[in-house]
DNA sequence: AAGCGATATGCTCTTTTGAGCATATCGAAC
DNA sequence: GTTCGATATGCTCAAAAGAGCATATCGCTT
């Protein structure tokens, strides 16, 4: 028997910032683009581009800079605000997983 | 913004208990009947009723000793079983939630 | 001008999830 | 033995989420 847990960030009562977007984001940063990050993630360049217009829509806030034609074809990249927010929700989520592990273990273990 | 978070138990990868059982099998005990909790609920007592099974099926334990027929049509109640695994989860979920809480206002709030 | 590769979007099809309907059964009470 | 209210289950229908297809556009390269 073990646990799990979901943790994200709500605005307005509607989901902007789980752990999929940490992972897309992180991704579209390491590679600079949308395709590959979607690629890395077994995901549809579709669902990943939508998902991420959809967290823009809903913080009001753009996360990519995205170029459009050009050398490669294109590219994106994050955003000042988007490396923040990667920032600061990885760091919760990780200190937040730990404590919720310790109390887990105070709970079920002895 | 604020967070969210779900917590629950899962067994051989699969979920078996968290909030929505903790609500309905409360009030089980305090109406003793699964139709009345599941009103209460405003939930169909067909997915009620299925659910309570569903994690019995996957805990591989009773949770629900069931009278069906006699004096008011019958009736259920909670197992030991099922009394200890409300109480643990209740506490573990409550302190996971404020564990959380201050590491959200940790990151988030200064 | 033609090609390439990535972004931008609409639309459809499938899969999953849940809601609700229809019964069957059972046992006390009358 | 008929009524009543709760448990026990199958089945169907609707709603939501996700997968994937089809294009269009754009801007460098050659």
């Amino acid at each position: 028997m073990e646990f799990k847990l979901k943790i994200w960030l709500e605005k307005d009562n509607q989901p902007v910032f789980g752990r999929g977007l940490l992972c897309l984001l992180t991704l579209i940063r390491q590679h600079g683009s949308i395709k590959r990050a979607a690629e890395d993630l077994g995901m549809s360049y579709r669902q990943a581009w939508g998902n991420v217009k959809k967290a823009e829509n809903r913080l009001g806030v753009k996360l990519l800079i995205k170029h459009v034609g050009g050398e490669s074809g294109g590219g994106a990249q994050l955003t000042d605000e988007a490396n923040r927010l990667v920032r600061k929700y990885e760091n919760f989520m990780h200190d937040a997983e730990d404590a919720v592990k310790s109390v887990y273990a105070r709970h079920f273990k002895e």
